[in-house]
DNA sequence: AATGAATGAGTTTTCATTCAT
DNA sequence: TATGAATGAAAACTCATTCAT
C-alpha cells in the first residue's frame, strides 16, 4: 500500500532525514509521557514538535511504527545500560544489585521515556490483535532468573523459585519507578536503597 | 452543560436508575478487559450491555465519569476485601500476608475488573492531563506502612523504612498480578507462595 | 469491526431510515452522475443531499456499500423491466427487438442512474480488487444467447455464433446510450430505430 | 500559476525534455491500466517511472494535463493505424471490414494503452465538470458515415441511417474490445470474426 | 534538470454528545 | 425513561503541488 512518497523505507538517511525522525520521536515521547497513549494523536505529536501532521507521514510508515519505535529506543537504551552494569559484576548479589541500580537510576534520568514506554507496552496492539513486547520481557525474566540460579548454586542465594523470584523482582523494581514517575515527590534514593536491602534480605542465603 | 431533565446531579436515584448505572458500569467493565482502554466506546458498551448509546449518556455526565466510576468501583470492593481479610488477622506478620493474600485472590478471582481498572488507571486523564488516581493509592502505602511499623515495634520485623517497604510490597503484589493476566499460563498459585515467602524474608526480624 | 452505532444491519428499517437511504442513494447517483465515480466523495454526496457526512456513515456501511447500491437498484429496476418486457414476446425475434427496446427505454428514462451505474461498474473495485458486478453481466450474456439460440433452431435467424453475438448486441446497445448520455443531441428515437434494424438485419435467416 | 522555469509553455523542448515526458507518459499508461484511474497517483507514476515525484511536476503543468494526453496519444497511434488500414481497401465494403479490423488488432496488440485510455476517458473530467472527450469520437463517427454513404450510394451497402449505423458500428467494435479486455478469456479472434460477419449482414445490399 | 522535503487540502471513518419524540 | 437520528469534531492517512537547493 505504501507507494513511493518519501524516505520510508529508503536505504540511507539524509542527514536532514534522520534529524527529523529524531526530533518526531522525540515530540511523540513527550506526548505519550504527557497525555498518555489514548490520547495521543499524530495532530498532538505534530504540534509538540512545530511541524506539520503530514511531516510525520512523510517520515514514518505510521502512528503504529512511531510509537513501536519510541518503546524499542527506550528499552535498548535502557538494556545497554542494563548489560554494562550488570557485566561490570562479578558476584550473583552484585549483578542482582548491579540490574536493579542500572535500571532505576537509568529510568530516573529519563523520566519521560520511560513514561511512554510503560504506556505503549501496555497499550500497544499490533494489527493483529497481539502486544509485541511481550516476548522482551520474557527474556528479561529468564536473564535474570539465570543470575539467581547460579547464586543458589554458589550458596550466595537460598532456595527459591528462580523464575517466580526474578519475575518479583523486576516488577517491584518497575513499580517502584511508577510511583516515583507518577508522582515526583517519592524519594527516589531511599526507595532505591530500600528496595536493594528488600531483595537481598530476601533471597541471600540463610546461613549467614 | 447538562439539561434539567436527566438524573444526573439529582440527590437521590431510583431503582431503576441504579440497576441501570450498574448494568452500565458492569458492561463498561467487561469492554475495557476485552479490547483495552483505547478501543472503548460507547458504541462498544452500548453494544455490550444491549442497549442504546444515549441511555449511557442519560445517565452519565459523560464518558469520562463511566471510566472513573468502573475504577473506582473495584477499587473499592477490593478494598473492602482487604480490609476484611486484614481485619481477620491479629499479628503483623499474618496481616501483611492477608494483605498480599487477599489482594492476590481478590484479583484472580475477578479478572476482568482487574484488567479493566489497571488500564483505565494508567490511560485515564482529567482534561487537563493529570491522572486522577493518585490519592487512593498513597492511602494504601500509608496503611501498609502501618502494620509494618507496628511489626517492627513488635519485634517481628526487623529495621526498613517502612514506607518505601510499603510501596515495595504493594508494587511487587500489582506486578505479580498484572503477569498473570497478561499471560494466563504464568503459575499464580506458586507465583503467589514465591511472593510470600519472598516478603518474609525481606522483612522478617534477624533474631529468629 | 462495525460497532453497533447505527442502524446498519438492523432488521427492520423505520420509515426515517428508509426514507434517508433513498435520499443519499439519490445523492449518490446525482453525484457520480455528474463528477464520476474518481471524483465522487462522501462530502460532495453529503452536500449533493444537503446532509452532513456523518449522516451517510450512519445509514450506510461505508463508501463501498453506497456505491454498490446504486448500482445495483438500477440493474435491479432494469432488469426487471427488461424481463416484462421480453417475456410479453414469444418469438425469438420478438424477444431479441424487445430487450433492445427495454433496455434503451429505461436507459433514457433514466439518464442520471444509466450513468452513476456505468461509472462504478467499470471504476468499482471489492477490497480484494476484483470487480462485483462481472458475474452479473455474464448472466445477461448468457441469456441473450439463450434467445438466440431457439431463434436459430426455429429458423428465425441465420447461423452466428449465439454467445459472441449475444455479446456484440448487448454491447452495442450499450454503446447506443452511451453515445447519447454523452451527447443528449444524439436522436435517440432513431438511434434506436436504427439498431433494432441493423441487428435484425445481422442476424435475421437467410431464406427471407 | 507556473513559474519562469520549468520547461512546461516553452515553444521547442530539447531531446532530454522530449524523453522524459515519453517516459513518463508511458509510465503513466501502465500506472492506469494496472491501477485504475482512481487509485493512480503521482507517487505510483513516479515509482513506475523509477523516478521521484516532483519530476512530473516539473514537466507536465499537473496530473490532468498528464492524463490527457495519455488518452490522446494513444488515440492518435490507433487512428494513424486506422487511416492507413481503411486507404489500403478500395471498396466501401472493404474499408469497413478494415476499419474494425484496424481497430481491434490495434487495441489488442496494445492492451495496457487501451485500458489506460478508456479508464481515462470515463473518468477524466475538467475542473468544471465536463469531460474533454466529445469532440475526436464525434469526427470518427463522422468518417466512419461517410464510408457507408459511400457504399449506399455504390449500392453495396443497403438502405440506413449513416451516422446512427456508423455509431452503432463503432460501439459494437469497443464492446467486443472491452469484453476481451476484462476477461482475457474471451476468444478474440473468433469475436473479431463473429462481429464482421454481423455487422456485413447487417449493412450488405438486399439484392445479392 | 532534478529532487528531497514540506505542506495544506482532502480522503474515509469513528465517536461522544445532543435532542426531539 | 428511553432512543433513533443527527452532527461536528477529530482521527489516521493520501496526495498534488510548491520550493529551496
Amino acid at each position: 500500500m505504501q507507494t513511493e512518497n518519501g524516505p520510508v523505507g529508503r536505504k540511507r538517511a539524509s542527514f536532514i532525514e534522520r534529524a527529523r525522525r529524531e526530533q518526531v520521536v522525540e515530540a511523540a515521547t513527550e506526548t505519550v509521557a504527557r497525555f498518555g497513549y489514548a490520547h495521543t494523536s499524530l495532530a498532538r505529536i505534530a504540534e509538540q514538535a512545530g511541524i506539520s501532521k503530514s511531516v510525520i507521514s512523510y517520515h514514518f510508515e505510521g502512528k503504529d511504527e512511531l510509537m513501536v519505535l519510541v518503546a524499542e529506543r527506550f528499552i535498548e537504551a535502557a538494556t545497554e545500560r542494563l548489560t554494562a552494569g550488570v557485566g561490570a559484576q562479578t558476584t550473583a548479589s552484585g549483578q542482582v544489585s548491579a540490574w536493579i541500580s542500572s535500571q532505576v537510576e537509568y529510568y530516573a534520568a529519563h523520566r519521560t521515556g520511560f513514561l511512554a514506554m510503560s504506556d505503549i507496552i501496555v497499550n500497544h496492539r499490533s494489527p493483529d490483535g497481539s502486544s509485541p513486547f511481550g516476548g522482551p520481557l520474557e527474556e528479561e525474566v529468564e536473564e535474570l532468573a539465570g543470575i539467581l540460579r547460579r547464586g543458589q548454586r554458589e550458596g550466595a542465594f537460598r532456595e527459591f523459585d528462580p523464575r517466580s523470584t526474578a519475575n518479583i523482582i523486576l516488577r517491584s523494581t518497575d513499580g517502584l519507578i511508577s510511583s516515583w514517575v507518577m508522582d515526583e515527590s517519592v524519594d527516589l534514593t531511599s526507595g532505591l536503597a530500600s528496595l536493594l536491602d528488600f531483595v537481598h534480605h530476601a533471597i541471600r542465603g540463610d546461613d549467614r
